[in-house]
DNA sequence: AGAGGCACCCGCACGC
DNA sequence: TGCGTGCGGGTGCCTC
């Protein structure tokens, strides 16, 4: 699924293809993609905009056009940004919209689960508008150790589903929580309030590092995941312990567990992840 | 307010 | 081989 380094792999290379081109114009063919928006109406407000930059905040892609707006998207679990280097005829599989852009090339949004989505978000007003659907993004300067800390102090729900929570830090999935929370000792079950200071300053480095390692890794493909050239990243083979059940702990060697935690499947090491008592 | 459950989808693994 | 069933997973919404 694509999280934080996956989504910023896509944004880095769609950058690369588009930032300063224009938009020839643009097809939509699944109007869940936009619901509420009219698919025509939709694309035709992409008509002839050109790309200034683009940003992410947590798995949330800002494509920033000229007018002041950014086409924003959101890639859930299966959503793939293609570019070809010509219109894909017939589409790509899954195609839910295709950008054409002046000049040639254009970029599909493929998805097979049709979970994704995109809108449009002015610049002007932005930041009310967002106010509450992400905390800092996890690889920004505004998550630190501290403003971690006083996200879990006193909350009782287990540490796996608060990192999960894109409101205390924005881009961290089920498999970078797994990681980081083996980098930090941290058993997923622990409730988040028990964690002392020095180990949420620990489980904050842990979640900085691994997302770290996958993005230079590119991401992680061990199914679905390809980046805008349709290729396949190399964070799944960097796993310590997701997906790794039955194998042995590469700290001590004891088998990975697998569970369910925060109704997601888990991996941890029993033995460098114990559940403390009253931590 | 916090915590948990479910819907949204559909490819895939699995069992018969 | 073919069919039916169950599962997974990010987010938003709902309930308690």
């Amino acid at each position: 699924m694509p999280e934080l380094p996956e989504v910023e792999t896509i944004r880095r290379q769609l950058a690369e293809r588009i930032v300063g081109r224009t938009i020839r114009g643009a097809r939509v063919s699944d109007p869940r993609l936009v619901d509420p928006w009219e698919p025509n109406t939709f694309a035709g407000r992409l008509e002839g905009r050109r790309v200034e930059r683009i940003d992410r905040v947590g798995k949330y892609l800002f494509i920033e056009l000229d007018g002041d707006e950014a086409l924003t998207l959101h890639l859930r679990m299966t959503g793939q940004l293609l570019w070809s280097d010509d219109v894909p005829d017939p589409p790509l599989p899954y195609t839910r919209a295709v950008i054409g852009i002046e000049g040639g090339g254009s970029v599909t949004f493929a998805d097979s689960r049709r979970f994704g989505t995109a809108w449009f978000l002015p610049r002007v007003g932005r930041e009310r508008i967002w106010a509450g659907r992400t905390g800092p993004d996890a690889m920004s300067a505004a998550f630190t150790a501290r403003g971690l800390g006083d996200r879990l102090r006193g909350r009782t729900a287990c540490a796996k589903a608060l990192i999960l929570d894109q409101r205390i830090v924005a881009g961290v999935g089920n498999i970078y929580a797994d990681e980081a929370l083996f980098m930090a000792r941290v058993n997923p079950a622990e409730p988040g309030g028990n964690l002392t200071a020095p180990r949420v300053t620990s489980l904050h480095r842990a979640i900085r590092d691994r997302l770290r390692m996958g993005i230079t890794a590119g991401g992680a493909s061990f199914d679905r995941y390809r980046d805008v050239n349709g290729e396949r990243g190399g964070m799944q083979d960097l796993f310590r312990v997701h997906r790794r059940r039955g194998e042995q702990c590469p700290r001590c060697q004891t088998t990975i567990e697998k569970g369910v935690v925060a109704q997601r499947g888990t991996y941890w090491c029993p033995k460098c992840q114990p559940l403390m008592e009253g931590d």
